[in-house]
RNA sequence: GGCGCCGUAGCCAAGUGGUAAGGCAGAGGUCUGCAAAACCUCCAUCACCGGUUCGACUCCGGUCGGCGCCUCCA
């Protein structure tokens, strides 16, 4: 089996075929770092970081570069407002980018390139389609791309299928077009008042101005991807749906008018939004959640991870507290298994029936994940494998070598397990490691928790000793009341089959 | 107006021309001092109307509803 992937030129699955094997080039587009990166903008860079992971476990040695737009409308307004430059405005939001990222454990690309650090690069590329005519200068001085003189355009989006209405999302400003056709687009900006004092102006041979947003792209992946491996054609491109049209679009234009083969990206992927309350989530709406929020009201990144695998990359995804707190208690249950699985001896050969589903997990994630993706359904696979893992772990089998390493393959493809899954184990005696004899019996058992983490849990563990303690000498309504107790200060206690207890923060 | 997507149980969500994965919630059990966890059982006929077919949720046509893109939005 190999993977298959739908391609937005083809609008098919097909099988994937880098062009060198095991090779496998990824560009995908990053945020535009004005401000904080919203879900919306992380469910596509989550789809995106599964991809890779999968593409890795079916052995393909992934670059992956995602670039970072610093120079832009947005950036030159935010730029204006904060009373920086851009370079200044684009540092704290390219480290909380970077923050967030490893939050949601989306794996770092291996390059970040800024459209600021790869001017002159851009201004090459200009140069080369003005000297090939595919690009000319308008009478507002700057460098428009001519679609009728690359009659290629319009493949990816099928724009020969359908006709244009002249900004009808009226997000256009009242940008005068120096253009010879409304489909044109703009290369390079002649500079502007704005431009100059937010640092957003270069010197070029045809004047002096600012990269249009599409040239970025491919200025950044033809120039990486040479420098690594000397090609000029990517195996695959992705961004968001929206992206289709026209950035893509115009990037397959300039690309290709440039490198003179017949694509950019052999394969091209797209991912569908994520919703809020039905609509699509953006700045303009003003309905934006960052991954920030999340963290802060302590949401486990394997959750939100697990809420976006529920739905398949190319389906809309609407985000719901009750599509949140659904994905939680599924993640808790992975996660509670998983744990389980750990506290057992590595050591032990496992059994028969452990084989027996890791081969069923092995082939069914495998078989979903190669399928375009399908998250849903690997999913499936991993919650049967949990359910039927329980029950024999319940039945005294302990798990093979071949299980844990399939559990662990599709686990960390798909990232969707709490980042705790263990809650530390006190022991039947009621003495946590470290009890002191004092301690058991209470005198300096302080009732209120240290607020390090660390030594909250030791607390923690004490007081569950404590209770252990008196459930063994059957005094239950002290064991009930230290439970509540516990509780009241966020901490869970679970007693286990075999006599001790457990605690994990709630 | 053009192009395109979607409509599956209370909620989320896969899927196939032959009678519907999985998750969450709910109900009932097993276990248990209690609780939790875990496991077991139960819980849909796939928006609506026509058509094609031995047979459609799956193919075709239409209706209704929701959403996206249409020049710098992931």
């Amino acid at each position: 089996m190999t993977v298959s992937l739908y391609n937005t030129m083809t609008r098919t699955i097909e099988p994937f075929r880098p062009i060198d094997a095991p090779r496998v080039s990824l560009y995908t587009c990053g945020p535009t770092v004005y401000n904080y990166a919203h879900i919306g903008n992380f469910r596509t860079f989550t789809f995106q970081d599964v991809l890779r992971r999968w593409l890795e476990t079916r052995g393909h040695d992934v670059f992956h570069v995602m670039n970072l737009t610093d120079v832009d409308d947005k950036m030159i307004k935010g730029a204006l407002a904060k009373q920086v430059s851009i370079g200044e405005l684009a540092v704290p939001f390219i480290e909380a980018f970077f923050a967030d990222r490893d939050y949601l454990r989306i794996q770092p690309a291996h390059e970040y390139p800024r459209a600021t650090d790869f001017v002159a690069q851009m201004i090459a590329l200009v140069a080369d389609l003005l000297s090939k005519g595919v690009a000319y200068i308008g009478d507002d001085a700057s460098v428009y791309f001519s679609i009728e003189r690359f009659p290629a355009y319009g493949r990816l989006s099928r724009l020969d299928t359908r006709e244009l209405r002249a900004n009808a999302s009226g997000r256009v400003t009242a940008d005068e077009y120096a253009k010879e056709d409304a489909r044109d687009f703009v290369l390079w900006k002649s500079a502007r008042p704005e431009d100059e004092q937010s640092g957003a102006a270069w010197d070029a041979p045809f004047g002096r101005g600012r990269p249009g947003w599409h040239l970025e792209c491919s200025a950044m992946a033809l120039g990486l991807l040479k420098e690594k491996w000397g090609r000029d054609v990517l195996d695959i491109h992705a961004g968001a749906v929206d992206l289709v049209f026209p950035h893509h679009e115009d990037e397959i234009a300039q690309s290709c008018a440039h490198t003179g083969q017949p694509e950019f990206a052999n394969v091209w992927m797209h991912g569908e939004f994520l919703t809020m309350s039905g609509t699509k989530m953006s700045k303009r709406f003003g309905n934006i959640l960052t991954a920030r929020d999340l963290q802060e009201e302590g949401v486990d990144a394997g959750a939100v991870r697990l809420l976006f695998a529920t739905t398949h990359y190319r389906q809309a995804l609407d985000f719901t507290d009750q599509a949140l707190d659904a994905a939680r208690e599924g993640s808790r249950r992975l996660g509670e298994f998983a744990g389980r699985m750990a506290s057992t001896s590595a050591e032990e050969p496992g059994s028969g029936p452990f084989d027996e589903l890791a081969a069923r997990l092995t082939e069914d994630f495998a078989a979903a994940m190669d399928d375009d993706l399908n998250t849903p359904r690997a999913l499936a696979a991993l919650f049967d494998a949990a359910r039927d893992g329980n029950r024999l772990l319940d039945g005294g089998e302990s798990p093979s070598k071949a299980f844990r390493d399939s559990w662990d393959t599709a686990a960390d493809v798909v990232q969707v397990l709490p980042a705790r899954t263990r809650a530390r184990v006190v022991a039947a005696t009621g003495l946590a490691a470290g009890t002191s004899k004092a301690e058991a019996h209470g005198e300096d058992a302080s009732t209120t928790p240290p607020s390090d983490p660390v030594e909250a849990e030791a607390w923690a563990l004490h007081w569950a000793g404590r209770r252990v303690a008196a459930k063994t000498a059957k005094i239950f309504a002290e064991a009930d009341r230290i439970r509540a107790f516990l509780a009241e200060h966020g901490w869970e206690v679970r007693d286990n089959r075999d006599g001790t207890a457990s605690v994990q923060r709630k």
